[in-house]
RNA sequence: CGCGGGGUGGAGCAGUCUGGUAGCUCGUUGGGCUCAUAACCCAAAGGUCGUCAGUUCAAAUCUGGCCCCCGCAACCA
């Protein structure tokens, strides 16, 4: 069995999770289940970052230790991913003990191969950026743009990681490999960047910065975000530990999915420190764009942050479906996507309730209608010279590329095309016709079953995107298991079985269509942090 | 000349790498159907693809110039 192993960026609990947050965590879930679909021994792994000054400070200023504040935080992030029915498999926390050992192991290891080196540094530091800073990056005023502070003069020992060592390998590796940054757009920029950069310092003076790692045989010093917070990918699944069956299992990651912000540390200090261990490098590294709200960057001063849970709250929602959909599709791939609260009305009321939900329920209200609710032998359909089984196949195909390149957004296109013509399909054959005359009777029958039959596959393909509706429809229809055990391989015509499979009694919409007055409402975003 | 992304019918986007009658979703207008969640289906209107020039039999797509918007530097994925 092959097996496919996708990160999440581990996120930084200086404050509560916001929409942003989610988006990445609902991209990397829908993938995780796809390939899960398709029989690959899969891992997700999520988590958090939880060293350094502004959490240390954040935490004091709401009385509580660092240890304590995070634990409060991490507990909110959990609770969001459960809430979007985010399925992780792994959750890391930088500051679990095995991953503060592993982390030192790690540093220790370049430390002996001289990939780290110790240096004396001279320059001005600024504490809130916890780096040094050239005279080119200050204000007019002389302080730091960034936070309005004086910055120090210090000189002082530090240790350096020896990135140069690695960059024209990197420059390489990345030419040589179009889909080790996706979109492909960004490898350029990548490798621009790379031509500007210096070792990079891993660590900082315990002064400065105490909330961290310390550096292995060295009071003074403390392990830098870098070799922290980038090694979680490993330490998850036990890099360097006895228990390291997880590692030899899944790694190397089949995708590192991360934001547009931090591409140039994933793709240049994170790899050039595998290089350094000499371990294999991530088959992908995937950045995403960003959720707009309104079409403007959130940002706390504006006050457009919203929350996770914020789409659920605002629209009555029973479940995450609608917003990982919307998600999921108001973007193309590494692209920007904006949210809306009209916009995202329109777009779930159409598709999830118009389109696909209102298909399940006209033609499970027919079966009733017309045969009782029961798919006799009769009606069942063979696959030959059958217009919808043939779109069935073409779609999941399609499907199956699309996510092959991480295109969610372009798959879920293709399924909802499938259903649109489903719909086609009932208006042309008219089945409430056919079923007035006894010698059309079973063409009725058996339009109804190629209709059911194509909603049985498509809310197999669905499921990744919307995993509650999708068994809630999977109910419907009656079939056994439940849509969660629902592989690739059932993807065949036929699978849709005889017998009586619903009645007036279990026949309901699978998505209701949102009501004006609830999304006209007066908008109470909610800000976090 | 800091780096990068974008400018395509009313809205949001795809198409640009690998030139060849401009596509999708929503919205609008008219019609149809009556099984259904005021749903579904059909048709129509609506774009000189930011701009100027070049290459070509042919350019949204390639080349060059210019204009505008956005991101990378506070909070911030």
């Amino acid at each position: 069995m092959d097996k496919f192993y996708i990160t999440t960026a581990i996120d930084y609990v200086n404050g509560p999770p916001h929409i942003g947050h989610a988006y990445e965590k609902i991209l990397t879930d829908i993938i995780a289940r796809h390939f899960r679909q398709r029989r690959f021994d899969t891992y997700f792994l999520t988590g958090t970052d939880e060293h350094g000054t502004k959490i240390e400070k954040t935490a004091a200023c709401n009385n509580m230790k660092p240890q304590e504040f995070c634990d409060s935080i991490v507990q909110i992030f959990k609770n969001a991913w459960q809430l979007l029915s985010v399925d992780y498999d792994g959750f890391i926390r930088t500051t679990d003990d095995f991953h503060e050992k592993a982390v030192q192991d790690i540093f220790q290891k370049l430390l002996d191969k001289g990939d780290i080196y110790k240096a004396r540094y001279a320059g001005i530091y600024c504490p809130g950026c916890e780096c040094f800073l050239n005279e080119r990056d200050l204000a007019e005023d002389g302080l730091c743009p960034d936070h309005q502070a004086k910055p120090q003069e210090v000189e002082e020992e530090n240790y350096f990681f020896k990135l140069s060592k690695y960059k024209d390998k990197i420059k390489e590796h990345i030419k040589n490999n179009p889909e080790f940054i996706l979109p492909a757009f960004r490898a350029n920029e990548v490798i621009n960047q790379l031509e500007d950069t210096e070792d990079i310092s891993v660590s900082r003076h315990k002064c400065a910065v105490s909330w961290g790692i310390p550096v292995p045989n060295d009071e003074d010093q403390v392990i830098y975000v870098w070799i922290d917070a980038l090694s979680n990918y490993i330490t998850a699944l036990g890099y360097g530990s006895d228990d390291n069956e997880n590692f030899n299992r899944y790694w190397p990651a089949d995708v590192h999915m991360i934001g547009k912000d931090i591409l140039k540390f994933h793709s240049i200090y994170w790899i050039s420190i595998l290089m350094a261990l000499e371990v294999e490098l991530p088959k992908t590294i995937l950045a995403h764009g960003w959720i707009t709200v309104d079409q403007t960057k959130m940002s706390k001063s504006v006050g457009n942050v919203i929350s996770p849970g914020y789409i659920l709250e605002n629209f009555n929602l029973p479940n995450a479906d609608a917003a990982r959909y919307y998600l999921a599709t108001c973007a193309s791939l590494g692209r920007d996507g904006n949210y809306n609260d009209e916009d995202f009305k329109l777009k779930v009321n159409a598709d999830l309730a118009n389109n696909l939900g209102n298909l399940l329920n006209r033609t499970l209200n027919m079966l009733i209608k017309y045969f009782d609710g029961n798919v006799n032998e009769s009606i069942i359909t063979k696959q030959d010279d059958n217009k919808l089984a043939e779109l069935c196949k073409t779609t999941s195909d399609k499907v199956k590329e699309e996510f092959n390149g991480y295109k969610i957004a372009e798959a879920a296109e293709a399924i909802f095309t499938l259903v649109n013509e489903a719909n086609k399909y009932v208006n042309d054959k008219a089945p409430w016709a056919l079923a007035k005359n006894e010698d059309t009777k079973n063409e009725c029958g058996q339009v109804l079953y190629n209709v059911l039959e194509t909603l049985r596959q498509v809310s197999i393909m669905l499921f990744p995107y919307i995993p509650n509706i999708s068994s809630e429809m999977w109910e419907q229809l009656a079939q056994e298991c439940d849509a969660a055990c629902q592989t690739w391989d059932d993807l065949y015509w036929g699978g849709l079985k005889a017998g009586r499979i619903a009645s007036k009694e279990t026949v309901k919409p699978v998505f209701l269509r949102l009501d004006s007055e609830v999304a006209g409402k007066e908008k109470k975003k909610k800000v976090s942090g």
